[in-house]
DNA sequence: AAGAATTACAAAAACGTTTTTGAATGCTTT
DNA sequence: AAAGCATTCAAAAACGTTTTTGTAATTCTT
């Protein structure tokens, strides 16, 4: 039927018999020599290693990992969507991780999942073919049927964010607190009408975050008003419609704690759509600190989230996990607040 | 010496001998019959099928590479920096490319280079392990030993962007013509002491750009200043820096051609600090139209890249490549010119 | 009805490693 | 000098596929 035709010139590797034949040594010696194992003359290994050099020889990977039934290949699945808005989240997180990861002499293999319901099936199909030892996903959901399918087959895993259950290894940013702190902040200043627009509430930390502002607002002794939240999504012009929304319900916030930093931005379009002026009339907050929140006008207010050393402590907590520890562990790192004008501390507000 | 720790739990694959055993035939009919062959009965071959999916069988990657000689897998290299700054470009373009890839049956598995001299060593021990069939890596250099390596190994890649040789399959924006567009461009508008903020000049592309530029000039009668050039990294505040560096030289340019939108932008602040209003005083084009190049004020007139269809277009050439086209392929994608504010076509300007 | 052709499957070899087992060599001990 | 012990290496088996080769059983020829 299908029948690919065959490749046309396939690339010279040599193997670990012309190594042995090289070095003038059976093949199962060149493989204790290369590999560190004890009992094999200094002389023989020196000269098995220049020849692997000169020959330019690296184990075949598929045969290892057949043989050893283990990959030392980490598996990470950026989900959509990926492009344009939530950039630097994946590619930060991926940084911190490839570092930890080689440094334990583990690689790492990045895959996609095309859209929202592929991603159960991605991962099956890489677990099923055995490409890697584990795996790491993010954009966890409160539940999340690709945890349910990952533990009763047993696979390794962690988890950037959080679910319902938790009953799984995961490193998470410290999204109650980081919603606390927004309001805090914006009472700090003196506003009592705080709108939020969150990101999509499919994601456990959408909800996270907005358990953190209701619990801000209740210690400041506001009552949390649900007509003043509005959900909002990771596309284009969200925000400017969330607010646009917002006002045409008749709701008018002085402060709005944003989900992220594309929705502030484009928050800040629509409030001068409305003849606002963000940052004076309207005070904001975003989330994520992306490389333009600095250079908007009003610059931004946000929350910065240390991607690479989240990464980084994602790969510890997997080559432990790989090397035989079985604890399941929590891991929260802070998001501190970085104060720019655009909740505009100067301002004179209404209570 | 290092003998790694035995793994803890190795999760259970069922294997083709299961499902050779489940179906009550032989492994070989399994492998023929989950393979397409024509030499097996219908009616056993829907045996086979219940029994592989109910055993959520997936033949093992390692045992059919290492037959098959073959990982139909396509390697793509993403080089620092990747984060932050140029997001939009690496994300974009692997879009794509899973996309055309997955349509042909290849699999794409992302990789990175760490830092800069790290990139060839990669490559090397990505090709020498036999991971994939063939290679994809952009930010191409005029002599670029990446390149060398691989056309000596008889290694099959294909290179975003291109270098001096050009003996090697590429896709490219048309960066010369956007040179020239973006001048003719200012041209039109009166402008003509125009700068260029540039990208890192040991990438091709901004040569071509570059050169780009310097047609326009020619063909507007003006002659081409390098004292108005400067060059930027892939940084932050670089623009910024250009800028004051640019006037310090006593040069008072009426518009600026920037390498990226993050020059142009961080360039926007710059101007500001020297009590210029950009977009007004100074007119701006940037390069790339990333996700906020809207959403600066003044919004940025920049170039557009479709990343997405580039992808494709890298994956179809790549699964026609690796089914035996063997023909060198060249393809420039244009890059259409995205009008806002930022290069003032209101304003008025001394000649 | 006997041979030829076709169909449907099984057996076995090979891919490149790693690791277990075992053997040869040289050295120490008594 | 015989026995025991290290040291250093080689032979062989195994990992899970795919594909070639082979062979029964069936159908088609005449």
């Amino acid at each position: 039927m299908t029948s690919r035709k065959t490749q046309a010139n396939t690339p010279i590797r040599s193997d670990i018999r012309s190594v042995a034949l090289d070095a003038g040594v059976s093949v199962s010696t060149v493989s204790r020599a290369l590999n560190g194992y004890g009992d094999v003359n200094p002389e023989t290994r020196r000269r098995i290693e220049q020849s692997a050099e000169r020959l330019g020889y690296q184990a075949s990977h598929a045969a290892s990992t057949l043989r050893l039934k283990k990959t030392n290949t980490v598996t990470f699945m950026v989900s959509k969507p990926w492009t344009k808005f939530v950039d630097p989240y994946f590619l930060g997180i991926i940084d911190g991780l490839e570092l930890a990861l080689t440094a334990q002499g583990l690689d790492l293999q990045v895959t996609l999942a095309r859209d929202f319901d592929n991603e159960l099936e991605v991962i099956k199909r890489a677990v099923e073919r055995g490409r890697s030892d584990a795996l790491i996903f993010a954009r966890t959901r409160p539940e999340d049927e690709r945890i349910d399918w990952l533990e009763k087959r047993e696979f390794p895993f962690i988890t950037v964010g959080r679910t319902l259950r938790n009953s799984h290894s995961f490193v998470d940013r410290d999204q109650v607190k980081l919603g606390r702190d927004a309001v805090k902040r914006l009472v700090a200043l003196g506003h009592r009408k705080i709108g939020a627009l969150t990101t999509p509430m499919r994601y456990t930390y959408s909800h996270l975050t907005m358990q953190g502002v209701q619990e801000g607002l209740a210690a400041a002794g506001i009552d949390y008003d649900p007509d003043l939240t509005i959900e909002c999504f990771l596309s284009h012009r969200t925000g400017e419609e969330a607010v646009t929304e917002l006002f045409m319900r008749g709701q008018k916030p002085t402060a709005l704690i944003c989900g992220n930093d594309l929705i502030a931005i484009s928050a800040m379009e629509g409030l001068r759509r409305l003849g606002l002026k963000p940052g004076e009339d309207v005070a904001l907050i975003g989330c994520d600190d992306i490389p333009v929140a600095a250079h908007v006008r009003p610059a931004l207010t946000t929350f910065n989230l240390d991607l690479e050393a989240l990464g980084i402590k994602l790969g510890q907590m997997m080559a432990a996990r790989l090397n035989g520890d079985t604890a399941v562990r929590h891991e929260l790192v802070p998001a501190p607040m970085i104060i720019r004008q655009s909740d505009c501390p100067g301002g004179e507000y209404e209570a």
